[in-house]
DNA sequence: GAGATATCTTTACACTGTCAAGTTAAATCT
DNA sequence: AGATTTAACTTGACAGTGTAAAGATATCTC
Protein backbone atom coordinates (compact mmCIF):
# COMPACT_ATOMS: atom_id res chain seq x y z
CA UNK A 1 0.00 0.00 0.00
CA UNK A 2 2.93 2.34 0.43
CA UNK A 3 4.19 4.02 -2.84
CA UNK A 4 7.71 2.59 -2.72
CA UNK A 5 9.29 5.21 -0.55
CA UNK A 6 9.32 3.10 2.07
CA UNK A 7 12.50 1.37 2.21
CA UNK A 8 10.96 -2.18 3.60
CA UNK A 9 12.02 -5.39 3.31
CA UNK A 10 8.99 -5.58 0.85
CA UNK A 11 8.62 -3.03 -2.26
CA UNK A 12 4.84 -3.04 -2.17
CA UNK A 13 5.01 -2.16 -6.07
CA UNK A 14 8.17 -3.78 -7.20
CA UNK A 15 6.26 -5.08 -10.48
CA UNK A 16 5.26 -1.54 -11.87
CA UNK A 17 8.86 -0.34 -10.73
CA UNK A 18 11.06 -3.04 -12.55
CA UNK A 19 8.99 -2.31 -15.94
CA UNK A 20 9.68 1.24 -15.86
CA UNK A 21 13.55 0.89 -15.14
CA UNK A 22 13.51 -1.69 -17.52
CA UNK A 23 12.50 0.51 -20.59
CA UNK A 24 15.36 2.75 -19.27
CA UNK A 25 17.87 -0.16 -19.16
CA UNK A 26 16.55 -1.42 -22.67
CA UNK A 27 16.94 2.25 -23.96
CA UNK A 28 20.31 2.81 -22.92
CA UNK A 29 21.82 -0.57 -23.83
CA UNK A 30 19.86 -1.82 -26.76
CA UNK A 31 17.84 -4.92 -26.64
CA UNK A 32 20.92 -7.20 -26.84
CA UNK A 33 22.70 -5.91 -23.60
CA UNK A 34 19.98 -5.64 -21.61
CA UNK A 35 20.67 -7.24 -18.88
CA UNK A 36 18.67 -8.29 -15.54
CA UNK A 37 21.09 -8.09 -12.78
CA UNK A 38 20.98 -3.85 -14.28
CA UNK A 39 17.75 -4.23 -14.29
CA UNK A 40 17.36 -4.93 -10.53
CA UNK A 41 20.70 -2.60 -9.65
CA UNK A 42 18.76 0.42 -11.24
CA UNK A 43 15.82 -0.75 -9.17
CA UNK A 44 17.78 -0.97 -6.23
CA UNK A 45 16.81 -4.19 -5.22
CA UNK A 46 19.05 -7.61 -5.27
CA UNK A 47 19.75 -9.17 -8.30
CA UNK A 48 17.07 -11.95 -7.65
CA UNK A 49 14.26 -10.03 -6.91
CA UNK A 50 12.90 -9.87 -10.23
CA UNK A 51 12.37 -13.97 -10.35
CA UNK A 52 8.99 -13.80 -8.33
CA UNK A 53 7.38 -11.23 -11.00
CA UNK A 54 8.45 -12.47 -13.94
CA UNK A 55 10.42 -15.86 -13.63
CA UNK A 56 13.37 -14.77 -16.17
CA UNK A 57 14.61 -12.18 -18.06
CA UNK A 58 12.36 -13.43 -20.95
CA UNK A 59 9.37 -13.50 -18.91
CA UNK A 60 10.15 -9.98 -18.07
CA UNK A 61 11.05 -8.67 -21.82
CA UNK A 62 7.95 -10.32 -22.70
CA UNK A 63 5.66 -8.50 -20.17
CA UNK A 64 7.78 -4.56 -21.32
CA UNK A 65 6.97 -6.00 -24.92
CA UNK A 66 3.03 -5.91 -23.97
CA UNK A 67 3.02 -2.66 -22.72
CA UNK A 68 4.67 -2.12 -26.01
CA UNK A 69 1.78 -3.46 -27.55
CA UNK A 70 -0.16 -1.31 -25.74
CA UNK A 71 1.17 2.07 -26.22
CA UNK A 72 1.58 0.64 -30.36
CA UNK A 73 -2.30 0.28 -30.75
CA UNK A 74 -2.70 3.70 -28.93
CA UNK A 75 -0.90 5.34 -31.30
CA UNK A 76 -2.39 4.17 -33.98
CA UNK A 77 -5.37 4.52 -32.90
CA UNK A 78 -5.17 7.86 -31.92
CA UNK A 79 -3.14 8.56 -35.25
CA UNK A 80 -6.36 7.75 -37.00
CA UNK A 81 -8.68 9.81 -34.93
CA UNK A 82 -6.83 12.93 -35.57
CA UNK A 83 -7.97 13.37 -39.19
CA UNK A 84 -10.38 15.65 -39.64
CA UNK A 85 -14.35 14.52 -39.94
CA UNK A 86 -14.17 16.63 -42.63
CA UNK A 87 -11.46 15.23 -44.99
CA UNK A 88 -12.99 14.68 -48.80
CA UNK A 89 -11.44 11.06 -48.55
CA UNK A 90 -11.72 10.38 -44.88
CA UNK A 91 -11.15 6.60 -45.11
CA UNK A 92 -8.26 6.38 -46.98
CA UNK A 93 -7.06 9.48 -44.79
CA UNK A 94 -7.47 7.37 -41.55
CA UNK A 95 -5.75 4.16 -43.11
CA UNK A 96 -2.82 6.60 -44.16
CA UNK A 97 -2.80 7.92 -40.85
CA UNK A 98 -2.54 4.21 -38.85
CA UNK A 99 0.39 3.71 -41.09
CA UNK A 100 1.91 7.12 -40.42
CA UNK A 101 1.50 6.28 -36.74
CA UNK A 102 2.64 2.87 -36.89
CA UNK A 103 6.34 4.36 -38.83
CA UNK A 104 6.26 7.04 -36.24
CA UNK A 105 6.01 4.67 -33.10
CA UNK A 106 8.44 2.81 -34.97
CA UNK A 107 10.98 5.65 -35.29
CA UNK A 108 10.38 7.02 -31.62
CA UNK A 109 10.73 4.05 -30.08
CA UNK A 110 13.17 1.83 -31.61
CA UNK A 111 13.92 -0.58 -29.15
CA UNK A 112 10.66 -0.75 -27.55
CA UNK A 113 9.33 -1.74 -31.26
CA UNK A 114 12.30 -3.97 -32.15
CA UNK A 115 11.20 -6.19 -29.14
CA UNK A 116 7.86 -6.49 -30.04
CA UNK A 117 8.71 -7.88 -33.11
CA UNK A 118 12.31 -9.52 -33.36
CA UNK A 119 11.74 -12.19 -30.94
CA UNK A 120 14.21 -14.50 -29.50
CA UNK A 121 14.38 -12.51 -26.05
CA UNK A 122 10.97 -12.32 -25.79
CA UNK A 123 8.34 -15.34 -25.85
CA UNK A 124 5.96 -15.74 -28.79
CA UNK A 125 4.37 -18.34 -27.48
CA UNK A 126 2.86 -16.15 -24.61
CA UNK A 127 -0.55 -15.85 -24.99
CA UNK A 128 -0.91 -12.16 -24.02
CA UNK A 129 1.31 -11.68 -26.90
CA UNK A 130 -0.20 -13.25 -29.61
CA UNK A 131 -3.20 -11.06 -28.32
CA UNK A 132 -2.15 -7.68 -28.02
CA UNK A 133 -0.67 -8.10 -32.04
CA UNK A 134 -3.73 -9.25 -33.44
CA UNK A 135 -5.31 -6.18 -31.39
CA UNK A 136 -2.98 -3.83 -33.43
CA UNK A 137 -3.89 -5.60 -36.64
CA UNK A 138 -7.22 -5.51 -35.63
CA UNK A 139 -7.18 -1.94 -35.76
CA UNK A 140 -5.68 -1.87 -39.06
CA UNK A 141 -8.26 -4.41 -40.93
CA UNK A 142 -10.82 -2.18 -39.61
CA UNK A 143 -9.57 0.84 -41.56
CA UNK A 144 -9.16 -1.17 -44.90
CA UNK A 145 -12.81 -2.44 -44.24
CA UNK A 146 -13.93 0.97 -44.64
CA UNK A 147 -11.92 2.13 -47.65
CA UNK A 148 -13.32 -1.12 -49.05
CA UNK A 149 -16.50 -0.54 -48.11
CA UNK A 150 -16.77 2.94 -50.12
CA UNK A 151 -17.22 0.70 -52.99
CA UNK A 152 -18.67 -1.58 -51.42
CA UNK A 153 -16.73 -4.18 -51.36
CA UNK A 154 -15.51 -6.48 -48.45
CA UNK A 155 -12.64 -8.06 -46.58
CA UNK A 156 -13.58 -11.29 -47.70
CA UNK A 157 -13.89 -10.83 -51.07
CA UNK A 158 -10.26 -9.25 -51.05
CA UNK A 159 -8.05 -10.80 -48.01
CA UNK A 160 -5.18 -9.73 -49.42
CA UNK A 161 -6.24 -5.70 -48.87
CA UNK A 162 -5.56 -5.83 -45.25
CA UNK A 163 -1.89 -7.86 -45.62
CA UNK A 164 -0.81 -6.19 -48.30
CA UNK A 165 -1.22 -2.49 -46.40
CA UNK A 166 0.36 -4.58 -43.20
CA UNK A 167 3.26 -5.75 -45.31
CA UNK A 168 3.89 -2.22 -46.64
CA UNK A 169 3.86 -0.32 -43.68
CA UNK A 170 5.42 -2.66 -41.61
CA UNK A 171 8.57 -2.52 -43.89
CA UNK A 172 8.22 0.93 -44.30
CA UNK A 173 8.64 1.19 -40.35
CA UNK A 174 11.33 -1.96 -39.72
CA UNK A 175 13.89 -0.68 -42.82
CA UNK A 176 13.43 3.30 -41.83
CA UNK A 177 14.26 2.78 -37.43
CA UNK A 178 16.91 0.44 -39.08
CA UNK A 179 18.07 3.48 -41.21
CA UNK A 180 17.90 5.92 -38.04
CA UNK A 181 19.52 3.22 -36.16
CA UNK A 182 22.38 3.37 -38.18
CA UNK A 183 22.48 7.26 -38.60
CA UNK A 184 21.03 7.49 -42.18
CA UNK A 185 18.95 10.31 -43.53
CA UNK A 186 15.55 11.02 -41.92
CA UNK A 187 14.41 14.12 -42.65
CA UNK A 188 10.80 15.82 -43.63
CA UNK A 189 10.94 14.98 -47.18
CA UNK A 190 11.35 11.15 -46.08
CA UNK A 191 7.67 11.36 -43.90
CA UNK A 192 6.68 12.62 -47.21
CA UNK A 193 7.69 9.70 -49.31
CA UNK A 194 6.65 7.32 -46.96
CA UNK A 195 3.01 9.21 -46.79
CA UNK A 196 3.00 8.81 -50.48
CA UNK A 197 3.64 5.21 -50.82
CA UNK A 198 1.09 4.79 -48.20
CA UNK A 199 -1.96 6.82 -50.22
CA UNK A 200 -0.71 4.28 -53.13
CA UNK A 201 -0.63 1.27 -51.60
CA UNK A 202 -4.41 2.45 -50.03
CA UNK A 203 -5.28 3.42 -53.74
CA UNK A 204 -4.89 -0.43 -54.69
CA UNK A 205 -5.95 -2.14 -52.55
CA UNK B 1 48.61 -25.22 -47.23
CA UNK B 2 46.92 -28.08 -45.73
CA UNK B 3 43.58 -28.72 -46.21
CA UNK B 4 42.08 -29.29 -42.10
CA UNK B 5 43.03 -32.15 -41.95
CA UNK B 6 46.78 -32.35 -40.02
CA UNK B 7 46.14 -31.38 -36.57
CA UNK B 8 49.49 -29.03 -36.23
CA UNK B 9 49.31 -25.90 -33.76
CA UNK B 10 48.00 -23.84 -37.17
CA UNK B 11 44.57 -24.73 -38.20
CA UNK B 12 45.67 -23.79 -41.93
CA UNK B 13 42.13 -22.20 -42.98
CA UNK B 14 40.29 -21.16 -39.62
CA UNK B 15 38.82 -18.41 -40.79
CA UNK B 16 36.63 -20.20 -43.49
CA UNK B 17 36.43 -23.15 -40.75
CA UNK B 18 35.06 -20.80 -38.36
CA UNK B 19 32.49 -19.32 -40.76
CA UNK B 20 31.28 -23.08 -41.21
CA UNK B 21 30.76 -24.00 -38.19
CA UNK B 22 29.34 -20.39 -36.62
CA UNK B 23 26.61 -20.69 -39.69
CA UNK B 24 25.51 -24.15 -37.58
CA UNK B 25 25.88 -22.41 -34.26
CA UNK B 26 23.52 -19.72 -35.56
CA UNK B 27 21.00 -22.34 -37.10
CA UNK B 28 20.88 -24.44 -33.99
CA UNK B 29 21.45 -21.83 -31.56
CA UNK B 30 19.62 -18.62 -32.54
CA UNK B 31 20.86 -15.04 -33.26
CA UNK B 32 20.13 -14.67 -29.56
CA UNK B 33 22.53 -17.84 -27.95
CA UNK B 34 24.82 -17.58 -30.23
CA UNK B 35 28.38 -18.30 -28.41
CA UNK B 36 31.91 -17.55 -29.10
CA UNK B 37 32.97 -20.00 -27.26
CA UNK B 38 30.48 -22.49 -28.77
CA UNK B 39 31.57 -22.07 -32.14
CA UNK B 40 35.42 -22.31 -31.32
CA UNK B 41 34.12 -26.01 -29.21
CA UNK B 42 32.28 -26.71 -32.89
CA UNK B 43 36.06 -25.77 -34.73
CA UNK B 44 38.12 -27.89 -32.10
CA UNK B 45 40.18 -24.70 -31.51
CA UNK B 46 40.41 -23.06 -28.02
CA UNK B 47 37.82 -20.06 -26.73
CA UNK B 48 40.69 -17.39 -27.99
CA UNK B 49 41.35 -18.91 -30.98
CA UNK B 50 38.30 -16.62 -33.30
CA UNK B 51 40.43 -13.56 -32.00
CA UNK B 52 42.59 -13.06 -34.32
CA UNK B 53 40.63 -13.54 -37.04
CA UNK B 54 37.45 -11.26 -36.63
CA UNK B 55 38.48 -9.80 -33.13
CA UNK B 56 35.14 -9.98 -31.40
CA UNK B 57 31.95 -11.77 -31.90
CA UNK B 58 30.42 -8.97 -33.54
CA UNK B 59 33.08 -9.04 -36.11
CA UNK B 60 32.05 -12.56 -36.60
CA UNK B 61 29.02 -11.98 -36.89
CA UNK B 62 28.83 -9.34 -39.27
CA UNK B 63 31.53 -11.37 -41.34
CA UNK B 64 28.37 -14.16 -41.34
CA UNK B 65 25.49 -11.37 -42.10
CA UNK B 66 28.16 -10.48 -45.14
CA UNK B 67 28.18 -13.88 -46.16
CA UNK B 68 24.49 -14.21 -46.00
CA UNK B 69 23.98 -10.50 -47.97
CA UNK B 70 26.06 -12.35 -50.65
CA UNK B 71 24.00 -15.50 -50.91
CA UNK B 72 20.91 -13.56 -50.60
CA UNK B 73 21.41 -11.02 -53.68
CA UNK B 74 22.82 -14.54 -55.45
CA UNK B 75 18.83 -15.91 -54.72
CA UNK B 76 16.80 -12.80 -55.87
CA UNK B 77 19.31 -12.55 -58.83
CA UNK B 78 18.62 -16.53 -59.99
CA UNK B 79 14.62 -16.46 -58.92
CA UNK B 80 14.61 -13.17 -61.67
CA UNK B 81 16.66 -15.57 -64.15
CA UNK B 82 14.42 -18.29 -63.99
CA UNK B 83 11.60 -16.61 -65.44
CA UNK B 84 10.56 -17.88 -69.11
CA UNK B 85 12.09 -15.73 -71.51
CA UNK B 86 8.66 -15.58 -73.35
CA UNK B 87 6.84 -14.64 -70.31
CA UNK B 88 3.94 -11.85 -71.72
CA UNK B 89 4.77 -9.92 -69.17
CA UNK B 90 8.37 -10.48 -68.31
CA UNK B 91 9.48 -6.81 -66.53
CA UNK B 92 7.19 -7.21 -64.20
CA UNK B 93 7.18 -10.99 -63.69
CA UNK B 94 11.19 -10.75 -63.18
CA UNK B 95 10.26 -7.76 -60.53
CA UNK B 96 7.77 -10.59 -59.13
CA UNK B 97 10.51 -13.08 -59.09
CA UNK B 98 12.54 -11.31 -57.04
CA UNK B 99 10.08 -10.82 -54.32
CA UNK B 100 9.61 -14.20 -53.96
CA UNK B 101 12.94 -15.07 -53.99
CA UNK B 102 13.41 -11.96 -51.08
CA UNK B 103 10.59 -14.13 -49.10
CA UNK B 104 11.91 -17.77 -50.18
CA UNK B 105 15.35 -16.44 -48.95
CA UNK B 106 13.57 -15.03 -45.33
CA UNK B 107 11.99 -17.99 -44.76
CA UNK B 108 14.36 -20.98 -45.53
CA UNK B 109 17.32 -19.35 -43.75
CA UNK B 110 15.56 -17.08 -41.56
CA UNK B 111 18.52 -16.90 -38.53
CA UNK B 112 20.57 -15.85 -41.35
CA UNK B 113 17.64 -13.06 -42.47
CA UNK B 114 17.58 -12.05 -39.19
CA UNK B 115 21.67 -11.58 -38.55
CA UNK B 116 21.66 -9.22 -41.95
CA UNK B 117 18.05 -7.10 -41.06
CA UNK B 118 18.10 -7.14 -36.87
CA UNK B 119 21.31 -5.54 -35.88
CA UNK B 120 22.92 -5.66 -32.46
CA UNK B 121 25.17 -8.07 -32.60
CA UNK B 122 26.24 -7.39 -36.00
CA UNK B 123 27.84 -3.99 -36.54
CA UNK B 124 26.04 -1.64 -39.38
CA UNK B 125 29.38 0.55 -39.50
CA UNK B 126 30.97 -1.76 -41.29
CA UNK B 127 31.23 -0.61 -44.85
CA UNK B 128 31.21 -3.97 -46.30
CA UNK B 129 28.21 -4.23 -44.77
CA UNK B 130 26.24 -1.19 -46.32
CA UNK B 131 27.73 -2.30 -49.83
CA UNK B 132 26.17 -5.77 -49.99
CA UNK B 133 22.91 -4.69 -48.70
CA UNK B 134 22.90 -1.77 -51.57
CA UNK B 135 24.12 -4.26 -53.89
CA UNK B 136 20.87 -6.21 -52.91
CA UNK B 137 18.75 -3.34 -53.08
CA UNK B 138 20.40 -2.38 -56.52
CA UNK B 139 18.85 -5.56 -58.17
CA UNK B 140 15.49 -4.83 -57.33
CA UNK B 141 15.80 -1.31 -58.39
CA UNK B 142 17.00 -2.34 -61.71
CA UNK B 143 14.01 -4.36 -62.15
CA UNK B 144 11.86 -1.31 -61.11
CA UNK B 145 13.50 0.67 -63.68
CA UNK B 146 12.73 -2.01 -66.72
CA UNK B 147 9.03 -1.95 -65.32
CA UNK B 148 8.56 1.57 -65.30
CA UNK B 149 10.88 1.73 -68.80
CA UNK B 150 7.56 -0.20 -70.19
CA UNK B 151 5.92 3.11 -69.99
CA UNK B 152 8.62 5.45 -71.39
CA UNK B 153 9.05 5.66 -67.10
CA UNK B 154 12.67 7.11 -65.48
CA UNK B 155 13.67 6.14 -62.48
CA UNK B 156 13.84 9.95 -61.07
CA UNK B 157 10.86 10.90 -61.90
CA UNK B 158 9.30 8.33 -59.72
CA UNK B 159 11.67 7.84 -56.73
CA UNK B 160 8.90 6.15 -54.14
CA UNK B 161 8.62 3.12 -56.75
CA UNK B 162 11.77 1.64 -55.78
CA UNK B 163 11.42 1.82 -51.72
CA UNK B 164 7.58 0.72 -51.92
CA UNK B 165 7.93 -2.56 -53.50
CA UNK B 166 10.92 -3.12 -51.24
CA UNK B 167 9.25 -2.20 -48.29
CA UNK B 168 6.20 -4.50 -48.97
CA UNK B 169 8.75 -7.03 -49.90
CA UNK B 170 10.68 -6.97 -47.28
CA UNK B 171 7.42 -6.60 -45.03
CA UNK B 172 6.25 -9.83 -46.08
CA UNK B 173 9.31 -11.79 -45.99
CA UNK B 174 10.00 -10.59 -42.27
CA UNK B 175 6.89 -10.72 -41.01
CA UNK B 176 5.95 -14.84 -42.54
CA UNK B 177 9.65 -15.34 -41.16
CA UNK B 178 8.43 -14.09 -38.08
CA UNK B 179 5.30 -16.25 -38.36
CA UNK B 180 7.29 -19.00 -39.28
CA UNK B 181 8.94 -19.27 -36.30
CA UNK B 182 6.25 -18.96 -34.06
CA UNK B 183 4.42 -22.17 -35.82
CA UNK B 184 1.80 -20.13 -37.89
CA UNK B 185 0.56 -20.94 -41.32
CA UNK B 186 2.79 -21.64 -43.71
CA UNK B 187 1.14 -23.68 -46.74
CA UNK B 188 1.16 -22.91 -50.60
CA UNK B 189 -2.09 -20.47 -50.52
CA UNK B 190 0.21 -18.07 -48.09
CA UNK B 191 3.08 -18.04 -50.93
CA UNK B 192 0.18 -17.34 -53.63
CA UNK B 193 -1.16 -14.60 -51.36
CA UNK B 194 2.56 -13.16 -51.35
CA UNK B 195 2.37 -13.48 -55.17
CA UNK B 196 -0.93 -11.83 -55.80
CA UNK B 197 0.43 -9.19 -52.92
CA UNK B 198 3.46 -8.64 -55.33
CA UNK B 199 1.52 -7.95 -58.09
CA UNK B 200 -0.60 -5.79 -57.13
CA UNK B 201 2.20 -3.62 -55.56
CA UNK B 202 4.33 -4.25 -59.15
CA UNK B 203 1.31 -2.69 -60.73
CA UNK B 204 1.09 0.39 -58.71
CA UNK B 205 4.17 1.91 -59.31
C1' DG C 1 69.50 -19.81 -40.70
C1' DA C 2 67.89 -15.82 -37.59
C1' DG C 3 64.65 -12.53 -36.35
C1' DA C 4 60.12 -10.77 -36.84
C1' DT C 5 55.28 -11.70 -37.22
C1' DA C 6 51.02 -13.96 -37.13
C1' DT C 7 48.39 -17.71 -35.14
C1' DC C 8 46.82 -20.27 -31.42
C1' DT C 9 46.65 -21.71 -26.21
C1' DT C 10 46.40 -20.79 -21.52
C1' DT C 11 45.11 -18.11 -17.75
C1' DA C 12 42.43 -14.68 -15.62
C1' DC C 13 38.64 -11.46 -14.75
C1' DA C 14 34.28 -9.25 -14.75
C1' DC C 15 29.85 -10.08 -16.04
C1' DT C 16 25.63 -12.72 -17.11
C1' DG C 17 21.19 -15.76 -15.86
C1' DT C 18 19.32 -18.94 -12.79
C1' DC C 19 18.96 -22.12 -9.02
C1' DA C 20 18.74 -23.25 -3.82
C1' DA C 21 18.53 -21.95 0.71
C1' DG C 22 17.78 -18.56 4.07
C1' DT C 23 15.03 -14.05 5.99
C1' DT C 24 11.47 -11.10 6.44
C1' DA C 25 6.92 -9.41 5.81
C1' DA C 26 2.21 -10.00 4.66
C1' DA C 27 -1.99 -12.85 4.29
C1' DT C 28 -4.82 -16.40 5.97
C1' DC C 29 -6.86 -19.36 9.21
C1' DT C 30 -8.84 -20.83 13.62
C1' DA D 1 -5.45 -11.98 18.41
C1' DG D 2 -2.08 -15.36 17.80
C1' DA D 3 -0.14 -19.06 14.97
C1' DT D 4 0.77 -20.70 10.56
C1' DT D 5 1.01 -20.63 5.84
C1' DT D 6 2.34 -18.09 1.81
C1' DA D 7 4.64 -14.63 -0.82
C1' DA D 8 8.48 -11.31 -1.49
C1' DC D 9 13.08 -10.53 -1.23
C1' DT D 10 18.27 -11.42 -0.05
C1' DT D 11 22.33 -14.03 -0.09
C1' DG D 12 25.40 -17.30 -1.94
C1' DA D 13 26.78 -20.33 -5.42
C1' DC D 14 27.48 -22.18 -10.08
C1' DA D 15 28.10 -22.69 -14.99
C1' DG D 16 28.52 -20.01 -18.87
C1' DT D 17 29.70 -15.79 -21.49
C1' DG D 18 33.19 -12.22 -23.92
C1' DT D 19 37.56 -10.38 -23.96
C1' DA D 20 42.15 -8.96 -22.47
C1' DA D 21 47.11 -10.35 -21.39
C1' DA D 22 50.82 -13.26 -21.61
C1' DG D 23 53.03 -17.38 -23.18
C1' DA D 24 53.93 -21.04 -26.90
C1' DT D 25 54.44 -22.41 -31.70
C1' DA D 26 54.43 -22.15 -36.42
C1' DT D 27 55.12 -19.41 -40.71
C1' DC D 28 57.13 -15.50 -43.18
C1' DT D 29 60.86 -12.38 -44.46
C1' DC D 30 65.35 -11.07 -45.10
Amino acid sequence: MNTKTSKSYHHGNLREALLEVAEVELIEKGVEKFSLRGVAKRAGVSHAAPAPHFGDVTGLLSALASVSFKRFADAMQSSSDAVDEDHPDKAKAKLVAIGMGYIKYASEHSDMFDLQFSSERTDPSKAFLNQLSSNSYQILEDHVQAVLALDNRALKDNPDAAPMLWATTHGLASLFARRKRNGGPQGQELQDAFERILWRTANAI
